[in-house]
RNA sequence: GCCGCCGUGGCGGAACGGUAGACGCAUGGGACUUAAAAUCCCUCGGAGAGCAAUCUCCGUGCAGGUUCGACUCCUGCCGGCGGCACCA
């Protein structure tokens, strides 16, 4: 028996080398054994890693260490979201070209991802920003592009005043930049866009065949793409008035069984009969002018006031030729969803009311309750939405909502205006094209050329990668490539004539789109390696935070099916299972003064119940305050290099897994790792009890087992099924909390036998080596140091990076003789201890001669007895 | 506004419709020690009864319902969190 304490800091070093050397990481594509593809959210190197990181990469680890002893060929690397807009900024800050931060930052978190002991196949490691990466995507983008999958247009974009580019929809949150913060002003520019919107029926459907993604995930990637079925229909004008070739107007509807409750028809300020009428009405060209200074700030849209402007122009209603509904321009109809059109039906849409009381037009409600009087039912300031039936709506009335929609779908299908029909069904998405252009130097240039005479050319792939130019200087704002004295002249490949780079570099989003793919083949000549891809795609387990719930997986879900349309990986979706880990959250402090403390400044204390907290410097006390996102602004960050130096990475990795559920936030508490570093010299101690009472790891099976011994087989063998079943579910804190009843049976076990004050007989020998290697092993894929060294203190000569899974014996699980609760009318009264397969009717005898029972039955006759086997018993009285 | 998730001891959290509170943290008590640290043992939802082993009642946000039996399923509320949002 040792009572030396266990050195994380000596230790971890030393087995982090010993794999190293021996390579036990390294993966090969040509491994006969089932593969299994683990993989964790690659980092943006910002310098230094965080406990996000840490908590994230500990999850697939273990994942990876798991799978590994289960006998699988599992592929971990680990690479780096290497381009944007940090590396720019902290270029103009610190006069530090970009390359040069990023690639010293990498090197930084690198060692501090191999000082976490993650099992990673680190001759994978790939980085966005290098050359040897972007070239293919830039090839990606080519064949893209020759697919029809790109496309360069005009369009109004979200332009970020601060980091003067442009945002995509999806990093515009609340109307400010997802960056910056700065809010967002509407600019018209040509960009590329990636047409994701050619997939939105694919990508929604496939949704459905994700049963491995948190269903928050599939539900907010379904909201997000946004389908709703609906009607498009012609409003014929008026003629009177109406501009040269408007004679009608499309609207798009999914209730068109509100038609007969139309009071107006709505078009956007930037639809183009609203720009034609303008032109000869300098008070609506006014009017739509201000409309579009509104901008896009929330703050701003919730306040606005519908306004309108009436045109004076008359649309005809599809169902009466005498019928005609005036047409405004007004300020909520956006052009960028359906038509840019609608029909105003104000009684059963809450904006159309708004917009009806202001301008005094009719309000008919169409759909009342089941229960209302048409006669009666009247709307005042707010709009029915609910169910019910059609009223004054001629023949449609009496009907259900689903029929009436069917109906005016059915009759204005068939009857033509022109040579077309009146209306069609349509679907319609919520989901844009992806904008990708940005006005950024650190990023993948995109490789077309502009030519005067012969327009917008792809680089010639002989002339890829086109490298970013390093001699560039930050001293300004915008972007320094466009200012670059040579970069962008070139000659164009078709004419030869003097012509200019693309300056625009790709969303930093498109560097994450396909890296996981990249991992299979990452020195490949093409973009992919067919056999590599065939392989180990779809990742088996991805592993993120929720906050890519929409950006990132939908555009690798729209990347993957791009790179199937152009032959480069044969699957549509790549991630088979998908787990959101929650985040990493701490205690505020705050000095009497208001300013925040870093948690490593603090002392704690309890007494009497009472937390406290001082600052350990001086003594002075603090408040303690609500429990947040780790962040610099409230100063609650802890950083990894602490915990890790003076506690080790096991105790950091055991920690970040035994408290919350892995998809719940976890609250990190010096107390909390406390506990975890007690674990671990406690796993250490009893391992060396434990092998002292042992026996030799060749010992032959004896043949039977005493009860006692019995008892620690059992132990084992039910800590094993359950950590392996959580495993590969997941459900870390409940593999922690199993390893810990395990070390608590061979705990008291040891006790007992040494209470017992006899020589360790040979079965208990033999069933203490047994539980001790399972624990060990147990424990190996969350603490994989310690697992070692326990491992060695236990005479194995083997790692146990290597070794196999126990083997479950399953009849250990089974008891031969069951401890019943008994109830009486579901009030919890007595145990009864049965043989497993006793008879129903033998239960019930031994029940109702037990003592307790008959005092709750108070004399009377139980009605019934239900024995459900192996469960419970409940008396009914 | 729409969609979704979550409410269990002092705290993080366990619990195929079947013994509510596993496991950990904190607390209180004790052992070891000159002392401290470390370690070990016990206690640990609330109220009550008993010298005691133990027993009784209440208890999973609130109000109902289904069931022999509900933290779990259903209906309606209340509170917190997240996503989307002038999307027709």
């Amino acid at each position: 028996m040792t009572s030396e304490r266990y050195n994380a800091r000596e230790a971890e070093p030393r087995w982090q080398k010993i794999w190293d050397e021996r390579g036990i990481f390294r993966t090969r594509n040509d491994d006969p054994r089932p593969k299994y593809y683990v993989l964790e959210m690659f980092p943006y190197p910002s310098g230094r890693i965080h406990m996000g990181h840490v908590r994230n990469y500990t999850m697939g680890d273990v994942v990876a260490r798991y799978m590994r002893a289960k006998g699988n060929n599992v592929l971990h690397p680990m690479g780096w979201d290497a381009f944007g807009m940090p590396a720019e900024n902290a270029a103009m800050a610190n006069k530090v070209h970009p390359k040069k931060w990023t690639y010293e930052n990498i090197a930084a978190m690198k060692a501090q991802l191999k000082s976490m002991g993650l099992s990673l196949d680190w001759s994978r490691e790939l980085a966005t920003c290098d050359p040897s990466y972007y070239r293919h995507q830039q090839k990606l983008f080519l064949d893209f592009l020759k697919a029809e999958l790109v496309e360069r247009k005009s369009s109004p974009v979200n332009w970020d005043p601060v980091d003067q580019t442009v945002l995509a929809n999806e990093q515009v949150i609340d109307g400010r930049g997802w960056r910056s913060g700065a809010v967002v002003e509407m600019r018209e520019l040509t960009q590329w866009f990636f047409k994701i919107t050619k997939y939105s029926d694919a990508l929604l459907q496939a949704i459905n065949g994700l049963d491995r993604w948190p269903e928050k995930v599939r539900l907010m990637q379904k909201n997000w793409i946004g389908r709703s079925e609906g009607l498009l229909m012609r409003f014929a004008l008026a003629p009177q008035n109406t501009p040269k070739n408007f004679t009608e107007i499309e609207v798009f509807t999914t209730r068109p069984d509100t038609l007969f409750g139309a009071s107006f028809v709505a078009l956007a300020p930037d639809h183009p009969l609203a720009a034609a009428l303008a032109e000869r009405d300098p008070k609506l060209a006014a009017f739509i002018e201000e409309c579009r200074k509104m901008g896009t700030a929330q703050e701003l849209i919730d306040k606005a006031e519908k306004k309108g402007f009436d045109t004076g122009l008359k649309a005809v209603h599809p169902f009466d030729s005498k019928w005609e509904l005036p047409v405004y321009v007004a300020n909520f109809i956006l052009m960028e969803y359906g038509t840019g059109a609608i029909f105003g039906c104000p009684a059963h849409d809450q904006r159309d009311l708004d917009f009806a009381r202001k301008y005094k037009l009719p309000v008919t409600a169409v759909v009342i309750p089941e229960d209302a009087d048409p006669k009666t039912f009247e709307i005042h300031d707010k709009a029915y939405d609910g169910t019910g039936k059609l009223a004054n709506s001629r023949f449609l009335d009496g009907m259900t909502i689903e029929a009436a929609k069917e109906e005016v779908a059915k009759r204005l299908e068939k009857e033509t205006r022109g040579n077309r029909a009146v209306a069609q069904r349509q679907v319609h998405y919520r989901l844009r094209d992806w904008g990708i252009s940005r006005q950024r130097y650190w990023g993948c240039p995109i490789p077309v050329i502009h030519c005067k005479d012969c327009g917008t050319l792809p680089v010639p792939d002989k002339d890829l990668p086109v490298v970013l130019p390093e001699d560039v200087d930050f001293d300004r704002p915008g972007n320094p490539l466009d200012r670059h004295p040579t970069w962008k002249h070139v000659s164009c490949p078709q004419c030869g004539k003097a012509a200019v780079r693309e300056t625009d570099t790709m969303d930093t989003f498109v560097d994450s789109s396909w890296y996981f793919i990249r991992f299979t083949a990452p020195d490949a000549l093409a973009p992919t390696d067919k056999a590599a891809e065939r392989y180990w795609m779809p990742v088996d387990q991805y592993i993120g935070g929720v906050e890519h719930a929409i950006l990132h997986l939908l555009y690798s879900r729209f990347f993957t099916r791009a790179m199937k349309a152009t032959g480069h990986v044969d699957i549509d979706e790549p991630f088979k299972g998908m787990f959101t880990q929650g985040m990493v959250v701490h205690e505020t402090y705050r000095k009497a003064d208001g300013t925040y403390v870093e948690p490593a400044a603090v002392k704690l204390s309890a007494e009497g119940g009472e937390r406290r907290a001082t600052l350990s410097a001086t003594g002075e006390k603090l408040e303690i305050g609500a429990i947040e996102k780790m962040s610099k602004s409230k100063r609650n960050t802890v950083d990894p290099d602490d915990i890790l130096s003076t506690f080790g990475a096991d105790t950091a990795r055991w920690f970040m897994l035994s408290d919350s559920p892995p998809d719940r936030d976890v609250i990190w508490t010096e107390e909390g790792v406390q506990g975890a570093y007690r674990f671990v010299q406690r796993l250490w101690r009893l391992t060396n009890e434990l092998a002292g009472l042992a026996a030799p790891a060749n010992a032959a099976r004896p043949p039977a087992f005493s009860p006692a011994a019995e008892g620690v087989r059992k132990a084992a063998h039910g800590a094993l099924a359950h950590v392996s079943e959580d495993i590969e579910r997941l459900r870390f804190n409940r593999c922690v909390a199993h390893i810990y009843e395990l070390a608590n049976a061979l705990t008291a076990a040891i006790n007992d036998a040494a209470a017992a004050g006899k020589k360790i007989s040979a079965d208990l020998a033999y069933a203490f080596r047994e539980a001790g290697d399972i624990l060990i092993r147990l424990a190996a894929p969350m603490m994989p140091h310690l697992a070692e060294e326990c491992w060695a203190a236990l005479a194995h000569k083997t790692l146990i990076a290597e070794e196999p899974w126990p083997v479950l014996e399953r009849a250990l699980l089974i008891e031969e003789t069951i401890t019943l609760p008994v109830q009486v009318n579901g009030k919890k009264r007595a145990d009864v201890t049965v043989a497993r397969n006793a008879a129903d009717k033998e239960v019930e005898a031994a029940v109702l001669a037990l003592e307790p029972v008959r005092r709750a039955l108070e004399g009377r006759a139980p009605k019934k007895v239900i024995v459900v086997p192996q469960r419970i018993v409940n008396v009914v009285a």
